[in-house]
RNA sequence: GCCGAUGUAGCUCAACCGGCAGAGCACUGGUUUUGUAAACCAGGGGUUGUGGGUUCGAGUCCCACCGUCGGCUCCA
């Protein structure tokens, strides 16, 4: 039943815009003071107004939560008795969380989806009403979860509904002004998801859309998914044959030649970087005895994400970070404060067991190699340290051409030790961040259990962000392996340690590189930089030289020697990706020079082979030094 | 781990209601000697993820386990 307004709002964005003489049809919100408000609230006097109109940006978030009622309304009607759990717009779209009397499978959402056409073309008119406690309760006594949402509300709280034909739904708003103006939508996909996030509550099923003011819109966005999938770094992993999973190692890459390359790439950069910055490498064992990790706090603190092992009775766990063995290298000799700040780095290769439905291509990994390093300091120096760490970190982001976000995460739930050493640590990375003035969010509770961090997130090609870089500070480690310096009074002095990583993990960082440049890795990056392609078996040997000579300047080059047409071997070079061909024949052979073809450009004509292996080295180097003029 | 889907040759995918497991690419052999995105002919390749069950008969139906995919939770 369509619910009236018993007192009529004050002065609504609809009446607003007739006052201005503007059309007020396709009105679905407005921009007050800055924050998006249903076109409903009253527009208090002397406010900043913006009326958003249904092909405005700010349209869809709240045509998508219409969107979403939409599908509660399909739903039930479809399905009488399905609970209702919460249905928001998303970045993409929306979705809406029930639980139903039986599964819901993929089959059934094409008839869920013509339901909400159809209701789309009633065009059913959208009220809200505002009720109290007792009257909302009421209202939803079929429907427990949204109860237990109104009963968690605080005292005096607002609580509204919204009412479109017989359906009315708990909702803060905002939405449109009738069904009708959902012009495109679509459902998508089915998922599981836990009642308000929580592993231990009853699992609901959230049915995935989306939806536009138009079809030209939703179509367009399809597209986009679509392009998306060409990018995905699984499919490109293996059309490239950088790496591959096997059941019998689930969560742990195998490398294969092609992603071995790129790897070493990215690690002789990091080593030659990390040279320059002053650090030393170190190397761990793989796994040590279990009372190292007890003492560590690894044991309390992560045992659920190990794996153990137990050798001749003694009981050994593999190592999921890099730190004790870090600081058992500090042990190894004593230390005076001229040595610090001490920076130990190291590729270490760490095993975390994690949940197999987390579990996605080299993103979220079993087995990945942190680009690690401990920096031994003194309190005095702790604050410069971290800023040549930030710096670093954006030195070699640049390279890549990465934007990135900078998160700070405080102290979490199970933190070790004391209050006051975490406040201190906690201030002294924001110190750091708010003097180079490095804009940044807080993630609170979100740090590691021995000390609070930056975290680095790198956008991928589709916009979503994952965690990089991290720099952690640590008082606890020191306190627990009682590490000493001595000082400039001949006194024990207890440093304090720097974790840090910057590409986070080589495997997650691949695959970031991987779906940012579709696979069309830059030269100094690409597996394979150049193929020489013989015309001819007459110029199998020409080309054979051509490509030792270029191996032996120290390009990645090989010689495509098999029996077949130069089209084909180009087919196969481009679809490979490969920076560069280099094709030979007669007139190549006699003038000792390779014909170049760019990747995704064509022929750009005759070049003495010479000549092109200093263009080409010259290029690498380019690349691998990329700045930012500053 | 949880919810749902899914698993056929190295890869992408066929195989009706339960009735002889197939194609393209890749691979191997041969023919061909080629000039900028796919030459031609032939051949090999499978205990249909694994283990049970139903049935005269299972790739197909049922159960369990494993992997994968989309999410949730978690995280580099």
């Amino acid at each position: 039943m369509a619910v009236e307004n018993k007192r009529p709002l004050a002065k609504d964005a609809l009446a607003f815009a007739q006052m201005r003489g503007e059309a007020a049809d396709d009105v679905v919100a407005a921009v007050v003071d800055g924050q998006l408000k249903d076109w409903r609230d009253p527009i208090p006097e002397g406010a900043s107004v913006r009326l958003v109109h249904l092909n405005d940006p700010e349209a869809l978030q709240v045509l998508r939560h219409t969107a979403a009622h939409l599908l509660a309304q399909a739903a039930l009607r479809l399905f009488p008795g399905t609970k209702l759990g919460t249905g928001p717009a998303t970045q993409e779209g929306f979705y809406y969380d029930m639980a139903f009397e039986t599964p819901l499978t993929q089959a059934d959402l094409p008839a869920l989806e013509a339901e909400m056409q159809h209701i789309v073309t009633e065009r059913l008119p959208i009220d809200r009403r505002e009720v109290s406690r007792e009257e909302a309760l009421e209202l939803f006594a079929q429907q427990p979860f949204k109860c237990e949402i109104i009963s968690g509300l605080p005292e005096g709280a607002r609580i509204t509904v919204y009412t479109q034909g017989g359906f009315t739904d708990l909702c803060a708003g905002p939405h449109v002004q009738h069904t009708g103006q959902v012009g495109a939508l679509r459902l998508l996909s089915l998922a599981g998801a836990y009642w308000r996030g929580k592993a231990g509550n009853p699992m609901l099923t959230r049915v995935y859309g989306t939806a536009f003011a138009d079809e030209t819109a939703l179509a367009r966005h399809l597209e986009m998914t679509e392009e998306a999938k060409r990018r995905d770094h699984r499919v490109l992993g293996r059309e490239l044959k950088l790496f591959t999973f096997v059941d019998e190692a689930p969560g742990m890459p195998i490398f294969l030649p092609n992603g071995m390359a790129l790897r070493n790439t990215l690690e002789s950069f990091w080593r030659e970087e990390h040279r320059l910055a002053g650090y030393q490498e170190i190397r761990t064992p793989m796994m040590m005895n279990r009372s190292l990790w007890e003492r560590s706090g690894h044991w309390d603190h992560y045992k659920d994400n190990m794996y153990f092992t137990d050798v001749e009775g003694v009981p050994y766990a593999v190592k999921p970070m890099n730190c004790p063995g870090a600081i058992l290298a500090y042990q190894s000799e004593s230390h005076s404060y001229r040595d610090l700040p001490l920076r130990y780095a190291e590729l270490g290769l760490v095993h975390r067991f994690e949940l197999s439905g987390t579990l996605h291509g080299l993103l979220r990994v079993r087995a990945f190699t942190q680009d690690d390093a401990h920096l031994f300091v003194t309190p005095d120096q702790m604050e410069a340290e971290l800023a040549r760490v930030l710096e670093l970190v954006d030195h070699i982001y640049r390279v890549f051409g990465f934007p990135y976000r900078v998160e700070l995460s405080t102290r979490p739930q199970d933190a070790m030790g004391s209050e006051e050493l975490w406040e201190r640590a906690e201030a002294a990375l924001k110190q750091v961040l708010e003097e180079r003035a490095v804009p940044y969010t807080l993630n609170p509770g979100e740090g590691a259990f021995y000390g609070p961090k930056i975290d680095f997130h790198i956008q991928d090609a589709l916009g979503r962000f994952w965690q990089c870089g991290t720099v952690q500070l640590d008082f606890q480690m020191p306190e627990k392996f009682a590490i000493e310096y001595i000082g400039e009074d001949n006194q024990p002095h207890r440093p304090i340690v720097i974790h840090r990583a910057i590409f986070g993990s080589i495997e997650r960082f691949i695959a970031i590189l991987t779906e940012q440049y579709v696979g069309a890795f830059p030269l100094w990056l690409a597996p394979v930089q150049v193929k020489v392609l013989p015309i001819a078996s007459a110029h199998e040997a020409y080309a054979r030289h051509v490509a030792q000579y270029f191996v032996e300047h120290g390009l990645r080059a090989v010689a495509d020697l098999r029996d077949g047409k130069i089209g084909q071997k180009i087919r196969q070079a481009e679809l490979e990706k490969v920076p560069y061909m280099a094709v030979v024949g007669n007139k190549e052979l006699d003038s000792q020079s390779v014909a170049v073809r760019k990747r995704g450009v064509g022929d750009v004509g005759p070049q003495p082979y010479r000549a092109f292996t200093e263009e080409l080295l010259d290029e690498i180097r380019r690349q691998r030094q990329r700045r930012e003029a500053k």
